[in-house]
Formats: structure tokens, C-alpha cells, sequence
RNA sequence: GGCCUGGUGGCGGAGUGGUGACGCAGCGGACUGCAAAUCCGCGCACCCGAGUUCGAUUCUCGGCCAGGCCUCCA
């Protein structure tokens, strides 16, 4: 299939090919981990693991390697270790795990590598020492700065020219700064913190750093494509790339730049500092991740997506529909397919998720209708098209149980049952005393020729 | 102040220089004991102004509005 991204760096879409295809590289900027991801934090992982996905069917499972960060070194993570009075690591562990298992309940495949900043410093503080010598870096009162003047083209990625930053800065500029825009590569640390040694003296990374050590560890460069949140073209991918360029001499950073937009939480971008957030800890304890990952992809990939009850809502019942679809053809034998044309088309078009769920739509409205002999091959290709993408995993049944205990579960089939012996007898108005009866536990029945089914309407 | 997005029907949300997105909701019909689900059909839109054009929601310019980045942030 042909894939077009959108390229940050030049602004439009190319078209995919990688420099090996025996080799796909993808790292994406993953948490900081000091507390849970909210569904904000949730987007690029999503998206990201549909391309992930997506560069895999295309080149093979084993000739993509997808690395996502996890980066435990951060003066939030120290905050957060000296109110508990913990080590660090009681905090990284406890909220990777966190993210780990929420991610997971998303429908987000782990990522190839996952290095961890800790585990990089070696890198890291080779990588500032080539930087030194490259004279692209330079020590002043304990610090290491990178030289922004040493990289002609700093401000290209996020489109800001170099002299019009500097006169629209706000920024607090270091006095020890050789150029306002110079950006740490290391400092030292303040009593209690966590330091590492180093030939600079002791201290620990900037910010940017540890990206482009990991990537140099597990990647190499040029990777192929490199994606994050639209917040952090800058300053931190410029940053990054203008750094790991000059370690290395090198002349591409990555091949394609791929940023994801927003969610909102009411009229304002949802972020930890203002904290308006909505956590997916919380959230899957009430809300299938299967629809919560559906509402992410609901809208394109780079617009805002504004997180609202009624999105949630809306995913749901798209789900039924196409979890109903299936219900209905439970009986058609399943059979190995492939993706439906168009619907791979619409993802290889830079990721256009909504269009690919009109596919998904008109796909299992074919399958409604259509007679004995088109079924198991359009249930097939709904189901692989779907899939590809992370969906329709469950069995339909599991779907519309919902979150039903057994004893719940147990309860509803015998009202439905003795609703049925009703039924066959017409006595109406026991079978309607029975339905309200079902209908006070959320439940919904629904009178097929094969017999009654149900499903649990709403959510708690 | 600088830079950058976006404004599509009741709602969400694609897309296009000239016919259909799609989903939800609504309306009519079929089916049903009645419903639900499903099926058939219907209605409803492209922020404002100017320009380019045979023709603009789509291209250009201006305006208004909303949001983002420039500081930790997906």
C-alpha cells in the first residue's frame, strides 16, 4: 500500500519509503513518569501504534523497530520522590507500570525498545563530549550549553528564524549563555538529587539530550520517522535534531517529522499544569479502551480533538454497530482476509482515520444485507480491516455484556429466559413486566428470529 | 510582540474547483404482539467581505472568531 505522511519539516505530505525496508525505524517521544497518563498523554501513543501497525503489515513485523522513551530522570520525578520520601525509583517504577497496564487496555502494542534515560547515561555524556569537541558545545559555570550558532539551520524544523526568536523572546536568558537560544546539555545537580559523574563534572542531562542518545543507541541515524505531540517541535525536536546532527556530522535527523494535535478538555488544551486532565486510569475503570481508543481516532490524527462525555458516547455506539454487524453474522464461518482497498487507502493517506471508519461503516452495512454466499468474505475483510487497526478484537457477545459480573450476568439470562416462556405462551404482559424489569438493570433486550439477545445500555 | 493552525448540517467529523462522505440524533416506511435491533427512504452545512473563474465550501487577499507554540507539557 502506498503510504503519504504529513512532514513537519517540509510541511506536506510525502510519500513513505523507508531507507531500509529490511529496517523501518520509528522513535516516538514516550512519558515522563512522576504520575498516570491522561488522555492527552493517551493520543500519540494511539496514533502512533496505528502507524506502528500499519508500517509492520506493510514491511513485515520484524523489519519495523519502534522505539518510544521512558524517561525517569526529571526534577518533576524528584518533587514527587521527596514528598513521599522515596527513592526515584519507586516513582519511576510505579507509574511506568501504570502506563504499561493502561496503554495496554488503549489496544496499543508495546513498542520494539523502550530505553530508559538512566540506563543511556553513558551515551549521553559520550554524545556531549563529541559535542565538545565537534565545538558545538561549550562548558560554562558547571553547565554544558549547546552552541545554537554551530547549526546554520536551527529554527528550520519549527519554522522560526533565529534573529525573530530572539526579539520575541520571553525567556529568562542564563547569564552564562554564549546566545539566548542555547539550550543545556548538563548541569549539576542540587544537593539530594540525582547525579551522575561525569568529565564535565558531576550532574545529570538537559531535557533533550537523552532523546538523541537513545536514538543513536537503538536507532542510528537517519531514522525514518520520528513523532510526538505538536508541542514539542519546539523547542524540544529542534533541539534534538540540531544537537544530534552536530555529534555526529550528520545530515539527516529524521526522514519524516510527525506531530499529533491536541485534545482539548473543554475549550482549553487538557495539560498537567493547568490541570484540567482526565486521566485513562480512572477512565477505563468505566469506559470499554476500546471505545476510548475509538473517540482518539475519531477525528484526524494533526486537528485538535476536543474530549467530551458525548464523544465518548458517540464511540460506543459506533462499536455497537459494528460489533452488532458481527453479532448478527455469528453464524457466517470465519475465514482468513484481507484489509478492505479503500480502507487502506484512506490510512495511507497520512492516517485518515475518520474516512477508514466510513469504510469500516459501509462494510458492515454490506454485510447486513448481503446474501449467503458474500458473507463470510465480507465479515472477513471487515474483520482484518478493523483489526489492522486494533479493533473488533472481542467477541461480539463480550462486547455488549459490557462489564457485566457473572452473578449480573447470571441474572439477566434467567429474566430473559423466563421472558422468552412468556413470550411463547403471548402472554404480553408478563413478557413487558419482564423487559421493564430488565430495562431497571440497564439492559436491553432485543427479539431476533434466533431468539432474544441483550446488551447493557450506558455506563455507570 | 513573533510564529502557526483551524472555522463544514442539531452534534461529532472527512473531503472536494461543478453529483453521495460517514457516524450520532431527527422524520417517514418495512419488520415486530409492542419495542429494540436491522432494512428502505427523507431532510439539514460549508464564518463574513472582496477577488480569480463559465462556476468556489474548496484557490487568493482582507476581516472577524477560536485555539496552539515562543516556559515544564503529548
Amino acid at each position: 500500500m502506498v503510504l503519504r505522511l504529513h512532514d513537519t519539516l517540509t510541511r506536506r505530505k510525502r510519500e513513505f519509503i523507508p531507507s531500509d525496508p529490511r529496517r523501518v525505524t520509528m522513535y516516538v517521544c514516550g512519558p515522563t513518569v512522576y504520575n498516570y497518563a491522561h488522555i492527552g498523554n493517551a493520543r500519540p501513543v494511539v496514533v502512533f501504534d496505528v502507524l506502528f501497525r500499519l508500517l509492520r503489515k506493510t514491511y513485515g513485523p520484524e523489519n519495523v523497530v519502534y522505539a518510544r522513551n521512558v524517561t525517569d530522570v526529571d526534577d518533576k520525578i524528584n518533587t514527587k520522590a521527596a514528598e513521599e520520601g522515596v527513592g526515584i525509583e519507586v516513582i519511576t517504577s510505579r507509574y511506568l507500570e501504570a502506563y504499561h497496564q493502561d496503554m495496554a487496555r488503549l489496544g496499543a502494542l508495546p513498542p520494539t525498545v523502550e530505553p530508559h534515560a538512566t540506563a543511556a547515561m553513558a551515551g549521553i555524556i559520550a554524545m556531549i563530549g563529541r559535542l565538545i569537541d565537534n565545538r558545538a558545545a561549550y562548558q560554562a559555570e558547571g553547565h554544558v550549553l549547546f552552541d545554537t550558532a554551530a547549526y546554520p539551520d536551527y529554527g528550520k524544523l519549527s519554522g522560526r528564524p533565529m534573529d525573530e526568536m530572539i526579539a520575541g523572546a520571553r525567556v529568562d536568558v542564563a547569564p552564562y549563555k554564549k546566545h539566548p537560544a542555547d539550550f543545556v546539555l548538563w548541569k549539576p545537580s542540587k544537593p539530594g538529587e540525582p547525579e551522575w559523574p561525569s568529565p564535565f563534572g558531576p550532574g545529570r542531562p538537559g531535557w533533550h539530550i537523552e532523546c538523541s542518545a537513545m536514538i543513536e543507541e537503538t536507532l542510528g541515524l537517519p531514522i525514518d520517522i520520528h513523532g510526538g505531540g505538536h508541542d514539542l517541535i519546539f523547542p524540544h525536536h529542534e533541539n534534538e535534531m540540531a544537537q544530534g546532527l552536530c555529534a555526529d556530522h550528520a545530515e539527516v535527523y529524521a526522514r519524516y517529522w510527525v506531530h499529533n494535535g491536541f485534545v482539548n478538555f473543554g475549550s482549553e488544551k487538557m495539560s498537567k499544569s493547568l490541570g484540567n486532565v482526565q486521566l485513562v486510569h480512572d477512565l477505563v475503570e468505566r469506559v470499554p479502551g476500546e471505545a476510548i481508543r475509538w473517540a482518539l481516532l475519531s477525528a484526524h490524527y494533526r486537528q485538535p480533538l476536543a474530549w467530551t462525555e458525548e464523544l465518548i458516547d458517540q464511540a460506543e455506539k459506533a462499536l455497537d454497530r459494528l460489533y452488532g454487524a458481527l453479532r448478527r453474522a455469528a453464524d457466517v464461518p470465519p475465514a482468513a482476509g484481507e484489509p478492505n482497498p479503500e480502507f487502506l487507502a484512506a490510512l495511507g493517506d497520512d492516517l485518515n482515520t475518520p474516512k477508514a471508519y466510513a469504510e469500516l461503516f459501509a462494510l458492515a452495512g454490506r454485510l447486513e444485507t448481503a446474501n449467503a454466499d458474500e458473507r463470510p468474505g465480507l465479515k472477513s475483510e471487515l474483520l482484518a480491516s478493523a483489526r489492522l487497526i486494533g479493533f473488533l478484537e472481542a467477541d461480539p457477545e463480550a462486547w455488549f455484556q459490557g462489564m457485566a459480573d457473572p452473578a449480573l450476568k447470571a441474572r439477566i439470562e434467567s429474566l430473559v429466559a423466563a421472558r422468552s416462556t412468556a413470550r411463547a405462551a403471548k402472554d404480553w404482559p408478563r413478557a413487558d413486566v419482564i423487559r421493564d424489569e430488565l430495562a431497571a438493570l440497564d439492559v436491553e433486550v432485543m427479539d431476533g428470529p434466533q431468539g432474544a439477545t441483550w446488551r447493557i445500555r450506558g455506563r455507570g
